[in-house]
DNA sequence: CACCCCACCTGCGTGC
DNA sequence: TGCACGCAGGTGGGGT
């Protein structure tokens, strides 16, 4: 489901229903997701209620009155529902937070790719250290961009997708922003002027603005349980549509392996340099 | 360092 | 119908 702006809807969402609730009871599914806290750590936070929700790239933060963190992540298919017990159960849940209020804050990931961590009052997630420059940071500028990427011979494509320099950009905004760009994926990242990466900042950060305000890509589940059919109000110009005509030129788009992940791409408006 | 590859999982669509 | 295969929006550990 989540790249930045999935995963912004969400808090959004979630936010207004989850603050000031109080967790009254944990259940853990038989099998774990890739990183998740111990059983006791979990039911540590029976009796905590939540004051807030953030976000840091496609990481989502609820913050505890105690002052625990947990951490959640959703990888490739994770997905929160704000449900009552009128919901029909679904497959592949793996954890249930039983809420004062008689909801349920449910977490669902069919791959399992997910992370459900607790952090003690006064410790930062370390996989948070990790995360790069919020895309709408003022610290991040062409002239940084410029300055970190000189003679670096990285494709521009694989450098959008490492969270650790810009944080949550992810495979499909990542095409997007390429193309609006008019930017060839493969380009070098050292080989990108200036005018190029400001250009490029603004097209993420254009591109993840409309993302959120249509509300996601695909189906922002926090709702209930009628699964809300996720308006897939964002448009996407080249992401999967190999074949098809590019929205600018007519010219079919490419899908190229970069990295192991899916690249579209218009082989005419995006010219190799 | 910079960068790539693969592992981690399940489900679904396609083509034989 | 069945089966093999490729593919899927994520990270992160280990290798070159």
């Amino acid at each position: 489901v989540p790249e930045l702006p999935e995963v912004e809807v969400i808090r959004r969402g979630l936010a207004p229903k989850l603050v000031g609730e109080t967790i009254v009871g944990v259940s853990q599914g038989g099998q774990r997701l890739r990183r998740q806290s111990e059983p006791d750590e979990l039911a540590a936070l029976i009796g905590q209620t939540v004051v807030d929700l953030s976000r840091r790239g496609k990481y989502l933060l609820v913050h505890l009155d105690q002052g625990q963190t947990l951490l959640v992540h959703l990888g490739m298919t994770g997905r929160l529902f704000y449900q009552t017990d009128a919901c029909p159960a679904l497959p592949h849940v793996h954890l249930v937070f039983r809420l004062h209020s008689g909801h349920k804050l449910v977490y669902q990931d069919v791959r399992r790719f997910g992370q459900v961590l607790v952090y003690p009052a006064g410790v930062q997630p370390p996989a948070l250290a990790q995360v790069g420059l919020e895309p709408w940071s003022r610290r991040l500028t062409a002239a940084r961009l410029r300055q970190q990427t000189t003679r670096l011979k990285r494709p521009v494509k694989n450098f959008l997708l490492d969270g650790r320099i810009i944080a949550g950009i992810g495979n499909i905004y990542a095409s997007e922003a390429l193309f609006a760009t008019r930017l060839h994926p493969q380009t070098p990242v050292g080989d990108i002027g200036l005018e190029t990466w400001t250009q490029l900042i603004r097209a993420i950060r254009r591109i993840l603005s409309q993302a959120i305000a249509a509300g996601g890509t695909t189906i922002a589940n926090f709702q209930d349980c009628e699964g809300q059919s996720g308006l897939f109000a964002v448009q996407l110009k080249v992401y999967g549509r190999a074949g098809e005509p590019c929205p600018g030129c007519g010219t079919p788009l490419v899908r190229l392996v970069m990295a192991g992940r899916s690249t579209f791409f218009c082989p005419r408006c995006q010219p190799e340099k």
